[in-house]
RNA sequence: GCCGGUAUAGCUCAGCUGGUAGAGCAGGGGUUUUGUAAACCUCAGGUCGGGAGUUCGAAUCUCUCUGCCGGCACCA
């Protein structure tokens, strides 16, 4: 006679016990429609598993966020059933819910086409329309093994042979479907509803291991509504037209071409762009303390032989053979560059910490699938700074770092930042006590900071442990780009010494970091997050002078050069055109200031103002417009 | 690197089951002097990504290489 309490703190008394679907239904009819799960303690169970005890439980809905996992994840078992109606044969392997949707994974020799997912999609419709009862069963290992095995589905035995023999199981089936499964699920297939779509067929690697068998996985999205399922689409294309690919080419920044993979042709006004944030990095690292320094392309294999390069790191890297027999290595990092500079001339422990920094264009053999516009690359310009100290200025120097990345993140808007720290990989340099010293450093300093941030096991660098700063942008995406490394190994490596106040030779800690990360991959990052329209101080071209006819073409000029002696980039366009033309023509190419000027403005001296994005002008005196938009570039477009 | 898709004019795209290419925009020339997101007329522009093959004949079918796109793996 179990006793049910609800979130509401309200308690049902039941006779006998109860299941989930009959609380809901006792509740209301709607609820009973709405209902997917119910939560016991901080699980979920199937609406159909019966309540003995006395509980405290809440209904799960639909359009929750743990009803719309469910739903994805019966999505996902829909699909399969869909495919192996279709293609018996195929096999299953497995299918989660994820992010806004569900993937499932098959093996089967013949490649899915888009015109199998029209066909698997009317049968997964058809299945939802018979509304099969989803049923849970709970085996014993060994029978759940041999009934897959039986049914010749050799990964589904696979998985079930690698859970703990003690463990029971629990299996679903619908129709003739059976999968492995944990739950919970929707009662039936009905209660998934059409608000799904299939999306695209990818390959997937059995095991998440590039050495395994590659599996062909189908991606879907799946919601409560057809409304929500809409919604989503529309995010999606809102997405693809802020995607950098697009804006570069109606922007006129940058283009990519066959001949050189993964390596950006800048055009006059993205390399306008690029110095923006060259100028404006070079000025904050100068009021940090950082010396700007430049270093080699090109280096003898020797120097990163000797830096642990070359074995960590060689499959990445351009070499070149010149016709001496000399073999040089491109440079993929900036830091053994810098060791040599901190060689020649830093000999006392009074020089530390020593700042160099460096906006150094990198080359990287990134696998040619891994290429993804500026976001992925194989030759970028970091903005590189190697810090060298002695082990008691580690903590002061992150915590430095640390506020100075933060605080230019809030100078471009990106105020929701996430700090990681990572720890040692497998495929390092240096004894593990070298490591233990130099986790502890950079924990100490990150603690000591007293700034959030997340444990990411097992991704530091190859010399030493890591911080990722990683900020999210206006449609909620992460991107990591800044990192601050400690590492004790490269300086020895290298050979790299000081002489501290006893006297002794000593090897300096170097503490690697960046902001931007790659200037290339920044700008992507901004151009998604503005979707193009960048602020005011960062545009290429901040002012358009536009001519409404040909008698204000004298006047347009003399604009233009007060607008520039001020210290604002500005053109004009004279073009014999209507006004319209020339507002939507700039306006796509999102100049963020357009300025048109007629016979009444040449009368007046004024400009007629138009803001990107706004349908309004304003007139104003142009003494007035400079100043108001000179204040701007200034703030950074941060009223002070 | 792996799986799948894809490549036609500067850009966006059309071209059915093989009969050697078409539109819009951009560009050139002209008309128009224009008041806030596309004025009008006209001209030019492509060995259909590269190579090989099948065929009387290939943008179209096959193979292969390269780039790109979506994932996976890698990386950050």
């Amino acid at each position: 006679m179990p006793v049910i309490q609800l979130p509401d703190g309200s308690k049902r008394r039941f006779d006998n016990t109860v299941t989930g679907a009959e609380i809901a239904a006792d509740i209301s009819t709607s609820l009973a429609r709405d209902a997917v799960a119910i939560r016991v303690g901080g699980e979920l169970w199937d609406l159909s598993r019966s309540i003995e005890d006395d509980v405290a439980i809440e209904i799960v809905t639909r359009d929750s966020e743990d009803g719309l996992e469910l739903l994805r994840h019966d999505a996902a078992h829909v699909l399969a059933e869909a495919v192996k109606e279709l293609w018996p044969d195929t096999q299953v392997t497995i299918g989660p819910a994820i992010e806004n949707g569900f993937y499932y994974d098959f093996a089967r020799d013949e490649p899915f086409t888009e015109d199998d997912l029209e066909v698997i999609t009317k049968r997964m419709l058809e299945i939802v329309e018979r509304d099969e009862e989803i049923k849970r069963e709970v085996w014993v290992r060994d029978d759940a093994i041999k009934l897959f095995r039986d049914m010749g589905e050799e990964f589904k035995a696979r998985i079930i042979e690698d859970i703990p023999a003690d463990e029971t199981l629990t299996l679903y089936r619908q129709g003739d479907f059976v999968d492995l499964c944990r739950g919970p699920h929707l009662p039936s297939t009905g209660k998934l509803g059409r608000a799904f779509r299939l999306m695209r067929v990818s390959g997937a690697y059995w095991r998440g291991d590039a050495k395994n068998q590659m599996l062909q996985r189908i991606y879907g999205t799946a919601w409560a509504t057809p409304k929500q399922l809409k919604a989503y689409l529309h995010r999606l294309e809102e997405a693809e037209k802020r995607d950098h690919r697009v804006l570069g080419r109606v922007m006129d920044l940058f283009h990519f071409q066959e001949e050189a993979p993964g390596a950006v042709f800048w055009h006059p006004k993205g390399w306008s762009l690029f110095q923006n944030l060259v100028e404006y990095m070079r000025q904050r690292q100068n009021e940090a303390g950082y010396l700007e320094v430049n270093t080699p392309e090109l280096m003898d294999v020797s120097l990163w032989e000797a830096s642990g390069h070359l074995e960590t790191f060689g499959d990445n890297m351009f070499t070149t053979q010149t016709e001496d027999g000399r073999i040089y290595a491109i440079k993929p990092m900036n830091c053994p560059g810098h060791v040599q500079l901190f060689k020649q001339g830093i000999t006392s422990y009074r020089d530390l910490p020593y700042r160099l920094a460096e906006f150094g264009k990198v080359h990287r053999y990134e696998p040619s699938g891994a290429l993804h516009g500026m976001l992925r690359v194989r030759a970028f310009t970091q903005d590189d700074a190697h810090i060298f100290c002695t082990p008691e200025q580690i903590t002061d120097e992150t915590i430095a770092v640390c506020q100075l990345i933060l605080g230019i993140y809030r100078d471009f808007g990106f105020e929701d930042v996430v700090i990681k720290y990572a720890d040692r990989p497998k495929v390092r340099v240096g004894d593990d006590a070298v490591w233990d010293q130099a986790e502890a450093a950079l924990k100490a300093a990150l603690d000591s900071s007293g700034l959030d941030y997340i444990h990411n096991p097992g991704e530091g660098a190859f010399y030493g442990p890591k911080l990722e700063f990683v900020l999210r942008d206006a449609i909620g995406r992460d991107w990591q780009c800044g990192t601050h490394q400690v590492d004790l190994n490269l300086p020895e490596r290298l050979g790299a010494t000081y002489i501290g106040a006893d006297g002794q030779k000593h090897t300096p800690v170097l503490l690697h970091r960046a902001i931007f990360g790659s200037l290339e991959r920044f700008i992507a990052i901004l151009l998604e997050h503005h979707a193009g329209k960048l602020p005011l101080w960062l545009s290429p071209t901040q002012a358009k002078v536009l001519t409404i006819t040909s008698d204000a073409d004298d006047y347009a000029l003399d604009v233009v050069s007060q607008l520039r002696n001020a210290g604002i980039s500005a053109d004009a366009d004279l073009r014999n055109e209507k006004i319209s033309y020339k507002v939507r023509e700039h306006s796509v190419a999102k100049v963020p200031v357009l300025m048109a000027v007629g016979r009444r403005e040449i009368d007046e001296k004024t400009v007629a103002l138009r803001r990107l994005g706004s349908k309004h002008q304003k007139v104003l005196a142009l003494s007035d417009a400079i100043l108001e938009l000179s204040e701007e570039i200034r703030d950074r477009g941060q009223a002070a």
